[in-house]
DNA sequence: TCTGGGGTCCTAGGGCGA
DNA sequence: TCTGTCGCCCTAGGACCC
């Protein structure tokens, strides 16, 4: 037998100590985008709903009616149209705005209802509890269902397991027989572990991407019970720390531990265009809004950069077009979050890689080497500009008062009229007065 | 015509100084 | 002075996540 939860929880009550037992709970809203935007159409529950990721390009949101129509995820929207018609998918482009705040709606639920939250995604969180031997994790579960569906329309599942590894499987039991278990599943003994192990295909794990999954199916390995019969050394040699750390974690080891937040340690800004660019003007200009979204980034969790990245690329897809792809980073000799200064020394960088008689369709800047603004080094030769903190400040103050992105560089836009395809845009009914939902009597 | 965006972590391999 | 080795640092690339 492994050394389970369970043989810790015995050695714990034969010794006494109690009020160690860890556990961990994943919470995951169900199809969270499509559930978002039904929860303000009620007349689409039951039919099949899909979100499309920026410029309406493939699918990345589906409600289980869509699945059940065999859309898959990431399936190009223009490929499916038909079906999309045939069947009366509602369809609709993706609306952050409105998603954002449904999550944190159902974040600060989740976080009023744990010690401990760690945010795992837009639509998962990692709760933990400690010294909880006396609790009733299926009462908990169940109340935690009907908080936040009650409070905000989103129907949610819960997974309770000793490790995060576990929990997933739990959480994905409770989806996949969501009439057999109510939504939620507790992953509390080693017969039960075993069984939801064998139960788990390996391609389902936490951590095993498709790539891996072909490696461990060529070896034997088809589910995460054959996954954790391997040595140590046999998964460590091929598939790393990471996969050893895995598979622990999927014995009852936690091994995966619970992150606090931190800030990032790169911030991107990168985009696909709505057609393909030529001109050295029309490229110039994205590159320079992308530099300025990463610096107001870097401003809202205040850090700066001492290097960026950019890149340019041609459209993979369109095989008879020549094809082109650059990137290069750029070091800054100081720490920054200028929008002036980063937009400055992004275009360095692009005037380095542009070239001409391509067509471009996506471009991106990426900040790294992040460090605190308040530990900015006085380099010996400083050549930032200090009214610029200043002047940024004022910047992020009036697009916060006048709405977003009013005030920009004089570089950004130059009258062109570059605009994300969203064709299929619901309103923002949850922060935006003037979308909010009217009822008429 | 039309195929997303934003992250993290790890490893291998090269350069380099002790 | 030359050569080998070790460890550190850096980068590119590859894997993963949602």
């Amino acid at each position: 037998m492994k050394h389970g939860y369970f043989c810790r929880k015995l050695m714990i009550n034969l010794y006494g100590f109690r009020g160690s037992l860890k556990m961990y709970a994943l919470v995951d809203c169900n199809n969270f985008y499509a559930s978002c935007e039904r929860i303000f159409r009620p007349e689409l529950n039951d039919k099949p709903v899909v979100v499309l990721s920026n410029n309406d390009g493939c699918v990345i949101a589906r409600s289980n009616e869509a699945k059940a129509l065999g859309i898959p995820m990431g399936a190009p929207a223009f490929k499916y149209q038909k079906l999309f018609d045939e069947h009366g998918v509602a369809v609709f482009s993706s609306n952050y705005a409105l998603y954002g705040d449904m999550s944190s709606r159902v974040m600060n639920i989740l976080a009023e209802m744990a010690p401990e939250i760690e945010i795992y995604s837009i639509d998962e969180a990692f709760l933990l509890y400690k010294n909880c031997e006396y609790l009733d994790f299926q009462t908990l579960a169940k109340e935690m269902r009907k908080r936040v569906v009650g409070s905000t329309g989103v129907s949610v599942s819960v997974g309770f397991a000793p490790t995060k590894a576990l929990a997933k499987v739990a959480n994905k039991i409770a989806k996949k027989f969501t009439k057999r278990t109510g939504g939620f599943y507790v992953i509390d003994s080693d017969e039960k572990r075993d069984k939801a192990l064998k139960w788990m295909p390996i391609e389902d794990v936490w951590g095993i991407g498709g790539r891996y999954a072909k490696k461990l199916r060529y070896h034997g390995v088809n589910t995460a019970y054959d996954f954790t019969q391997k040595s140590d050394n046999w998964v460590k040699k091929n598939f790393s720390v990471v996969g050893l750390r895995l598979k622990r974690d999927l014995e009852g080891v936690s091994n995966i531990g619970f992150e606090k937040v931190q800030n990032k340690k790169n911030i991107a800004t990168t985009r696909s265009f709505e057609k393909m660019y030529t001109e050295y003007g029309d490229v110039k200009e994205r590159i320079v809004t992308f530099a300025v979204s990463c610096a107001e980034k870097l401003r809202a969790q205040k850090t700066c950069c001492n290097a960026l990245m950019v890149f340019v690329h041609t459209n993979g897809h369109r095989k008879e077009l020549a094809q082109y792809s650059q990137n290069i980073v750029v070091k800054i000799p100081f720490p920054t979050n200028s929008s002036i200064e980063l937009s400055k020394y992004a275009l360095k960088g692009f005037d380095y890689i542009f070239k001409k008689g391509y067509h471009y369709k996506k471009a991106g800047v990426i900040v790294l080497d992040i460090t605190p603004d308040n530990a900015r080094q006085i380099t010996l030769f400083e050549d930032s500009d200090p009214r610029h903190i200043q002047l940024m400040k004022v910047m992020d103050k009036m697009n916060q008062l006048i709405g977003h992105h009013k005030i920009k560089l004089a570089s950004q836009d130059l009258g062109r009229t570059w605009k994300m395809r969203q064709e299929r845009l619901s309103p923002r009914y949850t922060t935006r007065l003037d979308e909010v939902i009217i009822i008429n009597n």
